[in-house]
RNA sequence: GGGCGAUUAGCACAGUGGUAGCGCACUUCCUUCACACGGAAGGGGUCACUGGUUCGAAUCCAGUAUCGCCCACCA
């Protein structure tokens, strides 16, 4: 548009319709190739940083990718109209476990384990992989005209998060926050690792409640009784069950307490103990106990120290210790162990019963509660510290109600097991000394905790060599990954150059300044990143966090993949444009942190919302359009200030409403109010502006040819005053709009200002607020004079007259400032009513010449009267019904 | 079991003490030289329910109902 627009005369090849695609990328290459937001950490200027939320390498982009690069796109474009030094880094994030299903899954299609492959091998392919498809969402990225330093791009596994995670697990581990045990964890067979509580998700199934006898060892009790009845949701279990409990105290089973019973099918003699965690309300008051498999047995087992037999390995099959049903998979041995027991007479009886069953969120299969060993990062200190900072609202959260989420999760926050049997993924910086156990890691190797290899040697050779260890010193690396969100902790100081001290943007842009980000991942990453933070850093590690919600389809269903009700947000792009979709999407934001329904229709791949917000993006194109047709081939800097003493009505007006949305719209963009600085610019730049302010000066920027003289010269410098207003408003109009619609805005911006294309919208500094302009009783007079405009046309409306007629208007109003600011815009109401002519009178003169057959409305306590005499037949009016 | 959110026009949503609003859809008119991806004029809501506070409540308070979400070890 820019070479388009000037001279004057050529605008008129400028096409009617907007059209997004080539100029969005036009301006996307600009902006990236001129290093428009590659900040410079020495440059002047309040620091604003915000490091994006990694996408995982896996995906493609999503709604809600779109979503959130919209919310932070458009806040760190306003900071930087600001003046701020403002970083704003991206990156992608390895995805561990996600990334490793898809790859064997790859390799099971073609009949192969990743243990026929090997590791390196393996990992060969998942960087492939990698290079292959994290570039897919990183170019996806790019096409929202996303104002990041893409020099700055990192990635979760790259060298120097790499380095940060070995720092950062070293350190934990020698404060003792890091340990490695056997406990009982959540074993995703599907994947074959451990995972952590938050990835387990608990699902209502149907399932049955088998009641089972369990015999007394001793034959039979005093009172006769020869067996105990337990209940299970899980019958494979009871071959790792080492006791039964009862409710303490409990008539029924007090004497019991103490004897044992013989557990069916295996033999095996278990005590009855009492424990409180028995429920006297539930099934039959007796609980088996299988301290291997089950959290609350686990516990049980603790108190009365009960033996732990593991029944279960690791692929979800029955191991040696099950006996006759070693190898079965664990759901063909609940069949079987339930037949079993029928055979045997154990049997009591089977009951429907609904109950929830952990899921794993990736694997999609239940999770099994298997004893292993594992490392853990303790998490109550690290917790403790970042419920002792938001005493001080540090950092802020905004809407404020998730504070209490974030507090409530890191209160009797549990333990956080963050190794995974899995190959992709930062490998756990810890050497077994295998010398000690015969070459091979066994819960029982030592092992030492190191920065590389050569200090776990220095460190074990310190500790295993010479005396009873004097052998040939052999370590071997712990095979296991970490948890993908143990690197995501580190995010946004190991982006920032951290554990480097020195390094320069650490130093200028960390804490950063704001966290955007679903509250879905407030305890997988938002919790993570402030207990690591202060832990390395001692500072949160961001003064805001700003929660927005998920996108829901057109049903108001969560879009997710598997259920396929994704939205493509690159075909929305390619249909309205990426400003239309952004601006579609934070418009609907207005609320605090609501979810936001994205309307779509699935037959024609169109959206009703992001199709008015394309409208809006045309109308703003069609108003610079006539502006740059009506400016005389001038620009806002060639036409100057408008002198405040030429300023017409209508004038002032406009500028006093600017400066208010000015106002407005910067604490909105300031304070999170995305939605409604939005709406607020809609609204302006559509009914004030386009509806109001244009369609009053089209009258004064035509000078008639004919006119001469002094009135010829006072016509002009009314066209010149009409001009600047308008240039200054639109100028104005696109600053405040370019956080939301980017592209559009710095094109249109250069198709008035003509400014050469290396200059650019986007690190202008935001128009300074006029107060000066602020006028509350003007705007509310001029209210009242679009209110008797509106009863005029209505009333003509109603009269049936053609657009063509033209017919006398008379207004009465015994409000002497209103009728002042109706005779100065009598030219105004001219034009805008066809008003033949336009006369204002105080009651007692309209009393004086009553105006007889005419049509009557009032707005307030102003009369409208048109006098139509033979021009409409009045009768006939009456007689027609309604309106 | 605990907590949070929502309930306003046909649809989807703003509005948080003072005469009910935006978008889409709908009705009528207008192909007037920025825009039909448009313009003008309209129709449509006892703001979930019940009480309370107040001169005044969609808005504040208490409770009820319905829907949704999160957390929690009931075999």
């Amino acid at each position: 548009m820019a070479r388009l627009a000037v001279p004057a005369p050529v605008t008129d090849a400028l096409p009617k319709t907007y059209d997004p695609v080539g100029t969005e990328a036009r301006w996307q290459q600009a902006w990236e190739t001129s290093g428009a937001f590659h900040p410079d950490p020495s440059a002047p200027g309040e620091p604003f940083s915000v490091v994006i939320p990694p996408p995982n390498v896996t995906g493609s982009l999503h709604m809600g990718h779109a979503f959130n690069t919209a919310l932070i796109d458009t806040i760190v474009r306003f900071q930087r109209l600001q003046g701020k030094n403002v970083l704003c880094l991206p990156g992608t994030d390895h995805a561990s476990i996600a990334v490793q299903t898809i790859l064997e899954k790859q390799l099971k299609a073609e009949g192969k384990r990743k243990e026929d492959l090997g590791r390196e091998a393996f990992l060969e392919k998942a960087w492939e992989w990698k290079a292959h498809s994290g570039g897919t969402i990183v170019g996806q990225l790019r096409r929202l005209g996303y104002s990041v330093d893409w020099r700055r791009e990192r990635f979760t596994l790259d060298a120097g998060c790499s380095a940060a995670v070995i720092e950062a697990f070293n350190r934990l581990h020698e404060q003792g926050l890091i340990y490695r045990g056997e406990y009982l964890v959540n074993w995703c067979p599907a994947s074959g690792s451990a995972v952590s509580d938050l990835e387990v998700e608990m699902k209502e199934v149907d399932g049955h409640l088998w009641h089972f006898r369990y015999p007394l060892t001793a034959g039979a009790a005093a009172d006769g009784r020869t067996y105990l009845e337990v209940a299970t949701t899980r019958p494979e279990t009871l071959l790792g069950d080492t006791a039964v409990a009862v409710i303490p105290k409990d008539p029924r089973y007090a004497d019991l307490v103490g004897q044992t019973l013989t557990l069916p099918l295996v033999g095996r003699e278990i005590p009855i103990v009492a424990d409180d965690h028995v429920d006297a309300e539930f099934g039959t008051g007796c609980v088996k106990v299988t301290p291997a498999h089950d959290p609350n047995d686990f516990a049980i087992g603790q108190r009365h120290n009960l033996p732990l037999i593991t029944v279960m390995a690791k692929d979800g099959s029955m191991n040696e210790a099950a006996g006759c049903f070693q190898g079965l998979d664990r759901f063909e041995a609940r069949k079987a162990v339930v037949a079993a027991m029928e055979e045997g007479g154990f049997l009591v009886k089977v009951e429907d019963y609904r109950h929830s069953v952990p899921f794993s969120d990736r694997g999609k299969v239940p999770v099994e509660p298997l004893l292993s060993t594992q490392w853990f990062v303790k998490t109550e200190p690290l917790a403790a510290r970042c419920r002792e900072a938001l005493e001080q609202a540090d950092p802020r959260f905004v809407p404020e109600r998730w504070s209490k989420v974030y507090r409530d999760w890191l209160t009797d926050i549990r333990d956080w097991c963050i190794s995974r049997q899995l190959w992709w993924g930062h490998r756990i910086p810890a050497w077994f000394v295998v010398s000690e156990t015969g070459g091979v890691i066994t819960d029982t190797t030592p092992y030492v905790v190191a920065r590389d290899e050569a200090e776990a040697r220095a460190k074990a050779q310190a500790q295993f060599s010479g005396g009873t260890h004097a052998h040939p010193l052999v370590l071997e690396q712990d095979p296991d990954a970490l948890d993908t969100w143990f690197s995501s902790g580190l995010w946004p100081f190991s982006t920032l150059g951290w554990p480097d001290a020195d390094a320069a943007d650490l130093a200028r842009w960390y804490p950063t300044s704001v966290l955007v980000t679903g509250f879905d991942i407030i305890f997988f990453w938002v919790a993570r990143m402030t207990m690591m933070a202060g832990a390395f850093t001692g500072r949160m590690p961001f003064q805001d966090v700003y929660i927005h919600g998920l996108v829901r389809d057109e049903n108001n269903r969560k879009m997710s993949k598997s259920a396929g009700n994704g939205i493509d947000p690159l075909l929305l792009i390619d249909r309205y444009g990426a400003d239309a979709l952004r601006f579609a999407l934070v418009r609907e934001v207005a609320g605090a942190g609501q979810d936001i329904r994205l309307d779509y229709d699935r037959k024609s791949d169109t959206s009703a919302t992001v199709e008015a917000s394309r409208n809006f993006a045309n109308k703003l194109w069609n108003v610079t359009r006539f502006a740059l047709m009506n400016l005389g081939g001038e620009t806002p800097a060639s036409l100057g200030e408008p002198d405040p003493a030429a300023l017409q009505l209508a004038d002032r007006w406009i500028l006093s409403r600017l400066a208010r949305v000015n106002r407005e719209t910067a604490e909105r963009y300031g304070s999170y109010g995305l939605g409604e600085a939005s709406k607020g610019l809609y609204e302006f730049a559509w009914n004030e502006v386009c509806d109001w302010y244009v369609e009053l000066i089209k009258r004064r920027l035509q000078v008639p040819a004919e006119l001469e003289g002094a009135a010829r010269e006072a016509a002009l410098a009314d066209q010149r005053t009409a001009r600047q207003v308008l240039a200054k408003v639109l100028q104005a109009l696109f600053v405040m709009l370019h956080p939301l619609m980017p592209h559009l805005s710095e094109e249109l911006w250069h198709g008035l200002t003509a400014e050469p294309e290396e200059t650019f919208l986007a690190l202008q500094p935001w128009s300074a607020l006029d107060a000066a302009a602020l006028d509350d009783n003007l705007e509310a007079s001029f209210a009242e004079l679009i209110q008797a405009i509106r009863v005029v046309r209505n009333l003509r409306a109603v009269a049936g007259l053609k657009p063509s007629q033209s017919v006398p208007v008379r207004f009465v109003s015994g409000r002497a400032e209103l009728a002042a600011v109706l005779t100065a815009a009598t030219a105004d109401i001219t034009a805008l009513t066809r008003a033949e002519r336009v006369e204002v009178l105080d009651p007692a003169a309209a009393a004086a010449s009553p105006a007889t057959k005419a049509l009557a409305g009032v707005s307030g306590e102003l009369q409208v009267v048109l006098p139509i005499e033979g021009l409409v037949d009045l009768d006939a009016l009456r007689g027609r019904p309604g309106p």
